[in-house]
DNA sequence: CTGAAAGCGCTTACAG
DNA sequence: CTGAAAGCGCTTACAG
């Protein structure tokens, strides 16, 4: 491996000029040039850990997400990484599967400077192993301390399914969702949905399947047996399904084909996130769009601007949007 | 933060000593007991990258895609992740976007002892940049090195598919493909398929939409394209059509769906990957199924292998099975 | 403007 | 069996 005491040798000048050079110091020109030659003939390139043991800073970022399974989290990761390398940052995944013991394990490594910061979408009660000072962005969801949350518009994502149900003349609407509750954020989704039903005058009710976060396999034969229990003479006494996720939506509507109701015309279907088939074919069903670029986005702005000690809001919301996937009218 | 420096104060001992219990080695077990009473108490956790600097090893391997949007590269780093952190070692993403100097620079890093290791599914040129030292596992492709090559048995897959067409009755099918040519391993998709259909009497072609590897927009308006100009007396010629991924697989569906073409009473489509709609749903399209999390498994194994500088196997080919989703008979 | 030296948090020969 | 010391590759006051 070639170090700066390489380049130093071969460009006659001591360690402590190269580093200069490196860090965009003032150097004599005629210096800087002996030593930019060397770095180029040796292929010399820094260790951004030994510059980080030294600085006590490192260019990593871990991000924290359940799992890449769920595309939306994939696409998160995606374009988080993509920010990230444009200002120099890596990124470290860590796939908590929602064991908090994993996620502690990042902290610490914040903790330790092994990152430099961290961006999360956690479920589990961390309140306490967090620090005031370790930069850290969390995804719909608030914490005891003041920090950042980025989020899409969940008020604004149940009213829009709301009115879409409402315009479409529906009369007995249902949300359906499953996951941690600790999640301020995404709790917002149904509230808003069913004020705004109910407003309107429509019947809206709602099923919470519990406080796993992953639809496992347990979880999705739960929903399938309400629905199978929500039948009267015939017929589906739901007229409009919104769903927590897509992946909700997506096993609501393959039931209710099992079950021979047809879609949109008997029931309507709306999820949240906006993913599509291989990320690139159609809408999976009709949703609400999650501006999955532009959080990624926000979430690297915040925790840079964290990292070099700049002020942050500690909120961010961005807008959503209703897509049509063939399972709304 | 604290160092083992505060761990061996509080003990009692030297830093030597504590960082032989941390390494363990022997040490007196009443010593060692301080030590680690120290260390709970203090919530001590060693710096991986001063003890990387130190050792010249990171604990830390990177895994070069061109992105996570594409669901096969979103599952398969998923699963790396998971094996990894099951060993020991943290797990950086490098969305190469097929740019070459992203991948580079991860090569780089490897080279520099910044990570200990590479997984790459690679599609850029970068053979005279690898060296025979660095551990490094190539998914799908040959290199110059005796490079350990981790893939599915493409051959297998396309046998399988070309059996499908041939069972089911197709007289003119299809390879359709694009991609770089450099990946060794997926060319055989086409090539066994082609065989075995002309080998069965079976008329099949092939189609190559280039070099670029993602499937761009324009290069699905290529696919949508050949598709029109392939009807002939108002019915496709074609009657069996063979993709080299499931993302092909169903952008051709939504064109012959909106072609008003019967799936798969007139055409029937096979992809490649074995995707589900959202991860979770049913298939995307009947297709050929990759063993992805055994894909992981295996990659992560011969790396920590070559890490360890213990023998590796140069090639791994796991099996493939031909799933249905609804674009077959 | 530049060099010599200390130190970031570890590990590992080397004495003792 | 354990401690003191050197050194991994850097950066940054501090002299000069």
């Amino acid at each position: 491996m070639i170090t700066i005491r390489d380049v130093a040798a071969a460009a006659g000048v001591s360690v402590g000029t190269v580093s200069k050079v490196l860090n965009n110091m003032y150097v004599k020109p005629n210096n800087r040039k002996k030593v930019e030659t060397a770095i180029q003939d040796l292929g010399y390139q820094v260790n951004t850990y030994a510059q980080g043991l030294r600085a006590q800073q490192t260019y990593t970022v871990a991000v924290i997400v359940p799992d890449l399974v769920n595309p939306f989290f994939a696409l998160l990761v995606n374009y988080v990484e993509q920010v990230l390398a444009a200002v120099g940052y890596r990124l470290l995944v860590c796939n908590s599967h929602c064991n908090a013991d994993r996620e502690l394990a990042y902290i610490n490594m914040a903790k330790q400077n092994k990152v430099d910061g961290l961006i999360s979408i956690s479920y589990s009660n961390m309140d306490e192993y967090l620090e005031a000072d370790i930069p850290f962005v969390s995804i719909d969801r608030h914490f005891r301390y003041p920090i950042c949350c980025v989020s899409s518009d969940n008020d604004m994502g149940g009213r829009l399914a709301a009115q879409k149900f409402i315009d479409t003349g529906c009369r007995n609407v249902i949300y359906i969702r499953n996951g941690s509750r600790l999640l301020g954020e995404t709790l917002k989704r149904g509230k808003s949905f069913m004020e705004v039903c109910e407003r309107a005058g429509v019947n809206a009710s709602g099923m919470d399947f519990g406080e796993e976060t992953t639809l496992t396999r347990q979880q999705i034969r739960k929903i399938y047996d309400f629905l199978e229990h929500s039948v009267r003479d015939g017929r589906l006494i739901y007229d409009g399904i919104f769903t927590s996720s897509d992946v909700h939506a997506v096993a609501v509507e393959r039931k209710l084909r099992d079950m021979n109701i047809r879609i949109p015309e008997d029931v309507q279907i709306i999820g949240y996130d906006g993913l599509r088939v291989l990320n690139t074919g159609d809408y999976a069903v009709s949703s609400i769009a999650q501006p999955v670029k532009d959080m990624a986005v926000a979430c690297v702005d915040a925790l840079v601007k964290m990292i070099e000690k700049k002020p942050v809001e500690d909120g961010v919301i961005l807008p959503v949007r209703f897509v049509d996937g063939g399972t709304t009218r």
